[in-house]
DNA sequence: GGATAATATATACATATGTAATTTGAAATG
DNA sequence: CATTTCAAATTACATATGTATATATTATCC
């Protein structure tokens, strides 16, 4: 297909799914109106919904709130929260809640802003979801080393984002070699972009087998077992972290390239999308550390949350 | 009702939304989930459309535009161009470009700003549109006087705007009398808010006998008939224009009381929403004036505005 | 120019959705 | 406490949607 055919069902996909849900007609009535068949008209609707060109939207009202959200807020101090439905089915939490965090982010987002973002499956998903959620011009800026893989696929035809990644590996060989890293002039760049942000999304690790740090072989099943054993209940950003949110000082946190800390609690409007019962332990820890403002998470998770302690 | 079950309802409404608009659940797998009955599942989701709670967005790829669009931008210099499908069916062209309206200003609306609006049916149908589409507060402002029924439904819950209205009616009984209001504070208030506006919203009215100006009884046929043969073509905020966009100077311009043309062309981001063939030497008159930056019309008007001379 | 993909259409059928009429049930009213 | 009222559930049915298969119609390639 070249690109003025493409052109030309992009506008037929734009098109249908405006008669479609903001007409309300019926996709016989299209299909005969636009001449083409019924079948047609399906696929191309799937295909809007699949490539953005159709985008749903649940706004939640803030002035009505639901308990959960009330008592979570106040549990850990945080400034917003958003809960989505915990989907029976699907075993797919991490889609589910990346797509609410495109969805919270997309409304928040202003022109031409900075948008940081953490190693891991959710903040990738989220990105992907963004790249056609957003209008306007955004900059994505890693928070850590090794995320090249995690590009938002180029081939959405609503792309229009710019990313700075760290030029790094995620974790270097050795402390010195890590140290010297954080001096080169293409990682300080980023770093100092970091601070300029005026969002952040993160994703929470827990310390089950399916976690991605392992499944992506940085860390081995042995390096897991020794950080359990120090009393590690998740990561954010790759550090690891106890029960009550402090870092663990460990060999491998030294030789990380990543986002420290404290840095990372200073920064405004830092968003953990994190969801499901391996990770009830790391978000607790992370939002007892402070290092998240807002939420996003799944009913059931938050409920458990909730009922901790 | 009560406040605590109508706050139950919606966000059982926004439950039901997210299962089958993002998770593509149907609606009896929710009804069954929920454990209510799939009519209440089919009645609230067609609440939770008609409520805002639920949106559609329709997202043109602007790299991408139309033949068409790409002509008027040129033929008429304008910074953007919204074209929307025109409805064979439906005689409510006003309705279906407010939709639009709405989706393009609240993909582009900064937190926190200021948007002018002017006198009509579209503008106020935008506006409607708009109160349950924006997450952020926006303070709305008023381009003239005689606006003041046409408030967003303030039943709707989802609604977080301000809005400075002109104390003032749309037409004085004499030239004297304008000129006093025009001088009051709080009418100077409010034209000083306006320059402050990053975005305008206009509707452009035609010399047909069911403009809003004839029906809302603020002008009389007969004078219609006066004004077409001084040249009118249409109206913008209630001043008349030749078919070259020049105002035209008479007795009743000099008793509006309407922000004045000259300013309105050097506003930032002025929308004008309009549509139907009854404007379309209206519009063509605006745009040959300059008055407008962006303007939001059906195909067909489109059309017709290029085939225009 | 004829074989080969790649797409669109046509048709038929299973499932999902929307509507209308009736029944149930629980709260509000006298 | 019986009665009214209203929302929700139930039922049955018409319509719309999605899927699968076969057929037609283009492009594409050698």
């Amino acid at each position: 297909m070249d690109r003025a055919e493409k052109e030309f069902e992009e506008n037929l996909m734009a098109k249908i799914a405006w008669y479609y849900y903001l007409e309300n007609m019926t996709q016989q009535s299209i299909a005969d109106l636009l001449g083409i068949s019924r079948m047609r008209v399906i696929k191309l609707l799937d295909k809007a919904r699949e490539s953005g060109i159709v985008q749903f939207q649940i706004r939640a009202n803030p002035s009505k709130r639901i308990e959960l959200e009330q008592a979570l807020i106040q549990k850990y101090n945080l400034k917003d929260i958003y809960i989505v439905p915990t989907n029976p089915n699907s075993e797919e939490v991490n889609e589910t809640i990346a797509k609410a965090a495109a969805m919270y982010i997309s409304n928040r987002i202003p022109d031409n802003c900075f948008v940081n973002f953490g190693y891991g499956d959710t903040p990738s998903r989220t990105l992907n979801h963004l790249a056609t959620n957003v209008d306007s011009t955004v900059s994505y800026v890693s928070l850590t080393g090794g995320v090249r893989y995690y590009l938002p696929n180029t081939q959405s035809n609503i792309f229009n984002a710019k990313l700075y990644l760290m030029p790094s590996p995620l974790l270097a060989s050795s402390q010195e070699m890590a140290e010297a890293m954080k001096n080169e002039a293409s990682i300080q760049e980023i770093s100092s972009m970091i601070k300029l942000a005026s969002m952040t999304i993160v994703g929470i690790g827990s310390m089950s087998e399916d976690a991605t740090i392992i499944k992506s072989s940085i860390l081995t099943q042995n390096d897991f077992i020794l950080l359990r054993m120090q009393g590690a209940v998740g990561d954010l950003l790759s550090h690891f972290i106890d029960k009550d949110g402090n870092i663990i000082d460990t060999e491998i946190d030294s030789r990380l390239i990543s986002t420290p800390l404290p840095l990372l609690r200073e920064l405004n409007n830092v968003i953990g999308v994190a969801a499901g019962d391996s990770k009830i332990l790391a978000i607790n820890a992370t939002l007892k550390g402070k290092y998240l403002d807002i939420l996003i998470t799944d009913e059931s998770t938050a409920q458990k949350l909730l009922d901790l302690e």
